[in-house]
This record gives C-alpha cells, structure tokens and sequence, in this order.
DNA sequence: CGAATTTGACCAGCGC
DNA sequence: GCGCTGGTCAAATTCG
C-alpha cells in the first residue's frame, strides 16, 4: 500500500523521471566471464547482494550485444539501477553500469566459501545458467561487490570487506567516459571504473593499493611465470578469497603470455 | 496464480 | 530543428 504509493512517487516525480543522461552516478565494472553463455542470451545477469528485475533491453549501436536494464527488486522502492552489456570487443568481459543508490543494505558474504568451492571444481564462471541470474557467480560477485560506491553507507563489515581485499592487480580504476568508451584501458584486464559525476575516487583510506597497482605486468620468462603461479597458489593457502582472484589473473596472466609470444 | 522476463512502442536527451 | 540513440514503460508471455 504505502509501499506502492511511495513506488509510484518515485517512479512517477514532480522531477523529470531518469531519463537524463548526464549528471548521473554510474560506476563501471567489467567482469569476466566465460565465451559460451552469449551464445543463448545476451548474458547471464551478473550476480551480487541483491535481486534485480529486468526491465528492458535494447540493442547497441556499435555493438552486437544488447545491453539488459535492471532494476535492484530487494527493496521496494530502490532506485538503484544497472546496465549489463558485453563487451564488443571482448565478448567474454560483461560490462555492468551501476547507477543510482540502494537505499538498503544487504549483507551477504560468503565470497570465500564460494572461491574455494570454485577453484576446487575448476567451473569458470561462464557455467552459470541464464535462467537463474542470482548468486551463480562467485567470481563476478566478488567483482562487482569490490566496489559498489552507490552504497549509502558502508557498514564496517562491508567496508572492510571491500577494501580489505589486495585486488589491486586486478582492477584499474580510473574514469571513462559514459560512452564507455574506454579504449586507453587494456581489454585484458578486468576493470572497474567509478564515474562519479560528483564524487571523487576515494584514493586514500588504505586501499591505495588499487590505484598504485600495475595494470599490466613486465615481461615474465617461464620460470617467472611459474613463480608467478605459485605466488598466487601459496596466496590462495593464505586467503582462499585472494586464491579465486589469482584464478582470474593467472588466466588473464597466461593469456598475455600468449599475446606476447 | 503470482512473479519475472520479453519485447515493441514511446519519450526525451544529445549531436549535427 | 531534426534525426538518432538510449532509457523506460507496459502489455504479453513464460516460468516456478
């Protein structure tokens, strides 16, 4: 009833409905997912903390993928928003565009439970059903929820969380256009972006690590390669959540390798 | 049967 | 001012 009422308020404003384009907070992240699951849908939703409702899809200019519209369904009410498109360049990365706030908080985080059971199996992300877009990757969970700035306020589990991670050498973080047009960043790294229209990155607070990591790694002889590796699985005996994120790169690793030779 | 998804139409911002 | 494009709505359809 109220709810309903306080949903059309929103969804109906005295203010022009957010149809703008400028001046709107959107963070950026890129996931990586497999190559197969675009082969039946535009993409599985990329799974996080909250359950979204597709609310539209629309086909690209420049890019063969449809870009999905969601709309955050935790809350009744929530604002929050976001974009799901594939990369045309690289349609094994999922761009996501967050926009607007949650104005809730969910707590789920289970990310290092998730990575071991991943890293055991050895499924990439990519087997995750279209059908069931909640929770089905760990992988891309983690990604995404490395940032999430639209979070009004950090709860000091989540912050820590969020931050606690060395995921430096996973992301860039950087700003981009909201064309998306980003083609100074490496298309093999993964990448989360902020645009904020009006916040600064948050640069400082201890995770000044992300902005100071190497996008790229300096060449590497096999022998280094292999050192590589094991640094990443002696890492994973550390922190299993840190061992999930080593996956990604040593796969991301061997693959400019492979660019290399 | 209710909820979620799909899909075409409509609307508004933006560039030329 | 016009056309293009992106974003949203809402009816129809599908799914659990």
């Amino acid at each position: 009833m109220n709810e309903d009422a306080a949903d059309e308020e929103l969804r109906k404003p005295q203010t022009p409905p957010a149809k703008k384009r400028k001046c709107v907070e959107k963070t950026v992240v890129r996931v990586r997912i497999g190559t197969e699951l675009g082969k039946e849908k535009n993409e599985g939703p990329p799974s996080d903390s909250w359950s979204w409702r597709k609310y539209g899809q629309k086909p690209i200019k420049g890019s063969p993928y449809p870009r999905g519209y969601y709309r955050c369904s935790t809350a009744k009410g929530c604002l929050a928003k976001k974009q799901v498109e594939r990369c045309k360049s690289d349609a094994s990365v999922l761009i996501i565009t967050y926009t607007s706030s949650h104005n809730h908080t969910q707590g789920i985080r289970s990310v290092a439970r998730i990575s071991k059971q991943t890293r055991q199996q050895r499924v990439p992300p990519d087997s995750q059903d279209p059908k069931h877009p909640q929770q089905q990757d760990p992988s891309a969970q983690i990604q995404e929820e490395a940032q999430d700035p639209q979070r009004p306020a950090l709860e000091p589990e989540e912050f820590h969380y969020s931050h606690d991670l060395p995921v430096g050498e996973l992301f860039t973080m950087g700003q981009l256009d909201t064309t998306g047009n980003n083609s100074s960043l490496s298309p093999v790294l993964l990448e989360e972006q902020s645009v904020h229209d009006a916040l600064p990155l948050e640069s400082g607070g201890g995770n000044g690590s992300i902005e100071s990591a190497p996008t790229t790694r300096p060449t590497e002889t096999e022998a280094d390669e292999d050192e590589y590796y094991d640094f990443f699985d002696e890492l994973e005996e550390l922190h299993p959540t840190i061992g999930l994120f080593s996956y990604g790169l040593q796969e991301r690793h061997h693959r400019h390798h492979q660019l290399v030779l």
